[in-house]
DNA sequence: GTATGATTCAAACGTTCGTTTGAATTACTT
DNA sequence: AAGTAATTCAAACGAACGTTTGAATCATAC
């Protein structure tokens, strides 16, 4: 009748991917259990299986709802500011801004479970499970690729194997910083004030990257701060 | 009969050990079956739980194994350093030298699976499950709070919060480096001979962690790499 | 050699897993 | 209102999970 209101076509399966997304992150792909899942999304046991198959197709679609659309808009980003450099290569720090600040906006989005999401990404960069290895990175290779190009413009004389190295470095570091469990906090001292300020953090991180990558070459350049005490 | 050669007391016990860090790394906790754990490791079902106790207990004991004495190594390293700097701070880059290095050098140790545990290590620290994360803690504390003493006299002009998070960035790039799964080679065209020159990648890891971690506070001094394009 | 404790073994325990089934219900078209 | 497709549902499927059991085997002391 109309006591149910508006049932937007595929609502289940939004409430499975929202559900999903949630107990992925706090439990893990295999911790999470379909009825587990069923069960908070406030939908029957079978209807994963109906909807999308399977729960490793549940898996792939979990990405799928939040990944391109974000690999989307950073690529956006460089492409804009790029525009606007006419032709000039791009500040580094500008380059990781576009990257990290894609993930890091999200943190804020506790309400569309957003948070969820990346803290859930951050997870799976060491998710040992191949097909989710072959998933993540098929996901990311495109914007991988784009970013690449753009530091190798930006850092004309760091070594195309050098800056793999570098932009690997970036990437752990955002993923953990993303993935952020409470293990930080029970090593460090962790101050949750901070983390919920995903302003301040993007500060601190991209000024924290953009000196990492752009730091001479210890076999090339002048000074550097080797020798030590 | 003497066809069995040297039984050395607790062999089976290694032996459990050793498959377990080589599929906890390759598949995770829940993912490696005890079946496939014990038949790897050439023991009989049940020889887990009479030497044990249970998985869970196992999984304590992989980390016991190998922790305790790596960060007993990292405090003495930096016990060493201090006693040879005579009350004088020590350089960043030497207390980066003296953390990192103690896993990096295990990577080169594939013979004793030191490589096994150091990967198995770095994706742990994304680990989802809340036992284990609280074992990681417990058994980092102490580690966390010499070197971050450490730090703060190396560095007195960053303030305690925004040193927090620097280690929390370092502590990223490190687990993110030695999880390195084929993640990042499906993303970014990995090479896969740099991954087993250990020294080359700690040259370059120190030299990333370096320059973010004495990076000036944008608040604070003069330049900064800002502004940007 | 025989007794004692430690370890190994094959087999089974109960539980939970992801998935499938076929009927019941809902939504939509004519 | 009748008919058709889409979705939901309770129930069950076989397989795999971690763990337990009790007898068999081993090592070691007397």
């Amino acid at each position: 009748m109309t006591l149910r209101s508006v049932k937007p076509q595929h609502e289940t399966r939004r409430r499975i991917l929202d559900a999903a997304e949630e107990l992925f992150m706090q439990h893990g792909f295999e911790g999470a259990s379909m009825r587990l899942l069923t069960t908070k999304a406030g939908v029957n046991l079978a209807a994963v299986n109906y909807h999308f198959g399977s729960k490793d197709a549940l898996i792939e679609a979990v990405f799928q709802r939040r990944l391109d659309p974000m690999n989307a808009a950073r690529i956006a980003t460089l492409d804009k500011l790029e525009k606007e450099a006419n032709g000039e290569p791009l500040a580094p720090e500008a380059i990781i801004r576009a990257f990290v600040g894609e993930s890091l906006s999200m943190i804020e989005d506790a309400k569309n479970g957003g948070r969820n999401f990346v803290r859930l990404l951050g997870r799976t960069y060491t998710e040992p499970a191949k097909p989710i290895r072959t998933l993540i990175g098929r996901m990311y290779a495109g914007t991988m690729e784009r970013f690449k190009a753009a530091f190798a413009r930006a850092l004309p004389d760091v070594q195309s194997n050098e800056l793999f190295w570098r932009m690997h470095f970036m990437f752990g570091t955002l993923s953990y910083t993303l993935a952020a469990t409470d293990t930080v906090q029970l090593i460090a001292g962790f101050k949750p004030e901070d983390r919920h300020d995903s302003q301040a953090l993007q500060e601190r991180l991209v000024q924290f990257l953009t000196a990492g990558l752009v730091s001479s070459t210890p076999g090339s350049s002048t000074s550097t701060v080797r020798k030590a005490a």
